[in-house]
DNA sequence: CGAGGTGTTGACGATGCTCAAGGGGAGTGG
DNA sequence: CCACTCCCCTTGAGCATCGTCAACACCTCG
């Protein structure tokens, strides 16, 4: 095991002990799993729909998003990912990828084999468990994302979008107060919110004209953040953020 | 174990024989699976947001559907149920509830607690694998919504729910021809998709006189299945349904 | 310095929403 | 057995949010 695997496991080790307490049999078991840590440019499929991948990913650094084209080739992102998630994980029990894998940024990505996954959660059950929940807690956000799409207006929409990309970058330690890298174009958030990017640009003006964000270049600030929670709907229960409830 | 228990499992065991074969091991923990028996009348909700379950429930007979509100009192159905289906087994590893199950019909369900649901995944890798596989298709059907609402008119999402009931009916052995039982109300249905009642009423309308459904009482009937499906961009890889690929 | 992606803005139009009212069927109670 | 009620379905008219089309500014990068 070199330092460089190490490394990279450790993302994911912080990321399981936010729910228990890894016992040191387990915590080998995790710093010895075998990865291929490979570096990929931007707007690159990772895997595609209709894939049958032996395979799956764990973001070590950069954005990523799962996405889903109709039969008129308009295109539904579905979740963001960022460092710590794996974002086809479900195909270790789903053959058939139904969806596509992009990078949004660069991205360094560690492939970790099916096999060795397997054998994993086999041996532990807590383990397997936690990843369970992973995959349980990314529908969680589908709901959301589901119920935001269906029954909130562009505004508030894009508002609880901020407030969940905010909240999911704190708990990895990627956000200073209220700031946070934001790289995510506003075609994306169109693609992400079912609105066009047209009306992104026009509601995200009103947002800044509010006083609610500040988005420049890839950095989004937000000045007033309950308010904002507020014009969002956002009530993060739906992340699981074990931390929070710790903290309340 | 009384009659009445082997029945209500038998249910459960199809569905996981579908993806492969029990041995007789794990059949028998299946069968000896401690569940208690329901009846609950239609338009009551089971769990709550919000609620800690310490058990989930098993579809037994009837309609369900998960979904949640939101601020402004607006509700978002995520899913309907049918027989077979486990709607709350996320429970399992998510503490804190964050949507609600409500029945549709008169349901009949049977509850398994989570301390007898984690005995037999831990004995029981595969049986765990097929039940985390469950969920992983709850979460493909919700992108499949989520893709729908954000990027498909209304007429074509209409068309897609009823062409994803169908395919799920038939699943389970509910389906004759291309008629099945639809007990889900125009209402339910606007609430599923994210538009409003009177839209959904005159897009119906519309698909009825395009010959592609007949919907009376609680019966669907498609005369044209194949023009409904193209109506409705409907691909239904995304139900991960075995027999599919196993019969293509 | 040109090119291409991203952000920005205007004018117009359409899908779907709101409000409102009435019809039909199933269950209930007198 | 009939009236009453409630829920669901249905339809009309007007309106609003958001989409489409189009043009231009800005920035990064080769």
């Amino acid at each position: 095991m070199d330092a460089t695997h190490q490394f990279t496991t450790a993302i994911l080790i912080r990321k399981l002990e936010s729910s228990f307490t890894l016992t040191s049999d387990e915590r080998q078991a995790l710093e010895t799993l075998p990865m291929q840590i490979t570096a990929i440019k931007e707007g690159q499929d990772i895997v595609r729909q209709g894939d049958r991948p032996s395979r799956s990913c764990l973001i070590l650094s950069g954005f990523t998003c799962t996405y889903k084209m109709t039969g008129d080739g308009k295109r539904q992102i579905h979740n963001f990912q960022i460092p710590g998630d794996i974002p086809d994980l479900q195909s270790l029990h789903l053959k058939v990828l139904d969806n596509s894998l992009g990078t949004i940024t660069p991205c360094s990505v560690g492939f970790i084999t099916h096999e060795d996954l397997h054998k994993l959660c086999k041996r532990h059950y807590r383990i397997a468990s936690a990843f369970w929940r992973e995959t349980l807690i990314d529908g969680a956000v589908f709901r959301e994302w589901m119920t935001s799409i269906g029954q909130r207006e562009a505004y508030p929409r894009i508002a609880h979008l901020m407030c969940e990309m905010l909240e999911r970058l704190r708990a990895v330690g990627l956000v200073n107060g209220y700031s946070c890298e934001f790289p995510i174009t506003q075609s994306e958030i169109a693609d992400a919110l079912g609105i066009t990017p047209v009306h992104v640009n026009r509601v995200v003006k009103a947002m800044r004209a509010d006083g609610l964000i500040e988005l420049k270049g890839e950095r989004l600030n937000i000045p007033d953040w309950e308010t904002l929670k507020k014009a969002g709907d956002f009530d993060p229960t739906y992340l699981h953020l074990e931390s929070h409830q710790a903290a309340a």
